[in-house]
DNA sequence: CTGAAAGCGCTAACAG
DNA sequence: CTGTTAGCGCTTTCAG
């Protein structure tokens, strides 16, 4: 008669049934809620460590008013360093306060951000942190519900509200070619990333900054975009170093830049001084003048996991807020 | 009286009134049903698009019979680039097959793994995948249901029944020992981490399989365990460095391990050389002879991913299986 | 302190 | 091709 038991998970009716109880007294043992008898309570607790149940998630979160206790998070690719300590962040807060984390990679194309995005919805995920992708976000908008907390990483979004969290970029380059001009340079090249992208937006900014403070006048002839990957961005350094009149430093826009120009400055054998943007730390002394904007991308993950957190359980009234993370120079050599 | 439409969010019910069908109508149009003419199924599509309605999949995977399209993922802790790249293979492998990933770190504490483990049952995830933590893994058979099927990576559960994917370790250690035979050595250290460790049992095996192998008798002097970390990694390598007559190659256990047995033979200015047992590649030369047992730990998790679609999409009847993966032996100097 | 009944959002089974 | 009915597992009224 109970032919099927072994396949269908047991169910909070099948534990009422063992302990003789109706539904909603398991219910309010499950619950802790205290208007339950001792005795009965125990009978309860037996019954459900007998049927090895365990409550239905989903079933419970479709009640109205009730949270799913699951976030969402959005990022580029697991596989980059970058990402994957931004998530490890976002997890170390998330699991703090009991939720687990629905993750999925956009791959840093925007319709598969989208698709994600729309997955999560379908989840009902409390609330969603996106590293965004592309330039159009309007889907946010008819896409996710309006009790849905959204916080942004490491690039604001425009078009939809929710809280953000970034490097403090600008200001950052600012200081960092700063100090390269402290030291005398003059011939500072510059290679960044896609020149759509927000971070290397701001970072040439503050390059840029930093030259007019000092009375230079910027030489576009030494800044270079477009540099995806340490091997363009070793070619964009290597003929940079191949011209009459040479760089004496390069501020590289982001981390694999970094790498490709380490290869460029250490191949050519030229004593050029190098400042970095990174978000991790270097093991051993470089060969070459090596400082680094550096950051940690983890943190970039537990202030959007606190923001969204902030938000669910306190109050949602506060307008959009944006948190800012500095990054420290530190000097290599 | 529609007041709470603002915070409710659209429902299957609304689009049907809304598209003057029945409900299942438009369950039929959203699961692309082809019964639908076609006009209807473009009312219902509209009907769709202007309330924003998104299906709610907690609810549909209440009805018996549906997956929830989730996996689970229990790991150490995404901050080790060990696990990130693991759970980087999974991720995608998730993805390519339309689920989402519910992800939580253990931090290599056995309660918190069994906390998780549940909390993914009470979320009924389609199966999990685990990096097991700890020796006692019999509350698995009472937790989680007989029709979830389990992969355990990187280290096998004996008590519960479930795939395995892990490194062929006793293998491949003996193949990198047996490498240093060859090169010459005799005095070959071991450094391994924590005895109890199935990963570090098995590679200490190899490393004795090839000395008996050679003909040559093991110095259990020379076979240190316990290094949980590269601090104690390095002092350990010291300290046999500082003896009368010291190893002339060292095998380190692990990653970790690895850099600091690096760091005491830099530091000591010997001429050791150096065997490691390590799933990231390394960035380019080092100042030592080194040779690494190198795996790819995405790899473990594409492969444990692909086991547990295996399982969902095909067949049940066969028995647990296990896939191992074989490292390559890289030279670097 | 405990129970009964209704309903959350969706889909399977069965009509029409 | 479309609609009706019932029920997945849980919790929230509201009664006892």
């Amino acid at each position: 008669m109970e032919a099927n038991r072994v396949q269908r998970l047991p169910t909070l009716l099948d534990v009422a049934r063992e302990s003789q109880v109706c539904p909603k007294t398991v219910s309010r043992v499950i619950n802790g809620e205290n208007n339950v008898s001792q005795t009965t309570a125990t009978r309860v607790q037996e019954a459900i460590a007998s049927l090895g149940f365990h409550l239905n998630d989903n079933a419970r979160s479709l009640r109205p008013g009730q949270r799913s206790r699951m976030v969402g998070l959005v990022i580029g690719d697991l596989g980059n360093p970058f990402y994957a300590r931004l998530a490890s962040g976002v997890e170390e807060v998330a699991r703090a306060h009991g939720n687990l984390l629905l993750m999925s990679s956009s791959e840093e194309d925007a319709n598969r951000e989208r698709d994600v995005v729309i997955a999560l919805c379908r989840r009902r995920v409390d609330g969603m942190m996106i590293v965004p992708t592309g330039d159009d976000h309007a889907y946010l908008g008819t896409s996710v519900g309006p009790g849905t907390p959204l916080v942004f990483i490491d690039r604001p979004v425009s078009e939809s509200k929710g809280d953000v969290v970034v490097i403090e970029n600008r200001l950052g380059a600012c200081r960092g070619v700063n100090s390269l001009i402290e030291r005398g340079h003059r011939r500072i090249a510059m290679i960044a990333d896609n020149p759509l992208m927000y971070t290397a937006i701001e970072r040439t900014a503050g390059y840029r900054d930093a030259l007019t403070d000092a009375g230079i006048r910027a030489n576009e002839d030494l800044i270079r975009v477009g540099a995806h990957d340490p091997d363009r961005a070793e070619e964009m350094a290597l003929e940079l170093l191949d011209r009459p009149d040479p760089p004496t430093a390069f501020f590289a826009g982001n981390n694999r830049i970094c790498i490709g120009v380490l290869r460029a400055v250490t191949r050519s054998a030229s004593n050029c001084e190098i400042l970095g943007f990174d978000s991790v730390e270097l093991i051993g002394a470089p060969v070459v003048r090596l400082s680094l904007l550096s950051y940690d991308a983890a943190e970039l993950g537990r202030q959007a996991a606190q923001l969204l957190f902030d938000r669910l359980n306190g109050g949602a009234s506060v307008g959009s807020r944006r948190v800012e993370i500095e990054p420290r120079l530190m000097q290599y050599a």
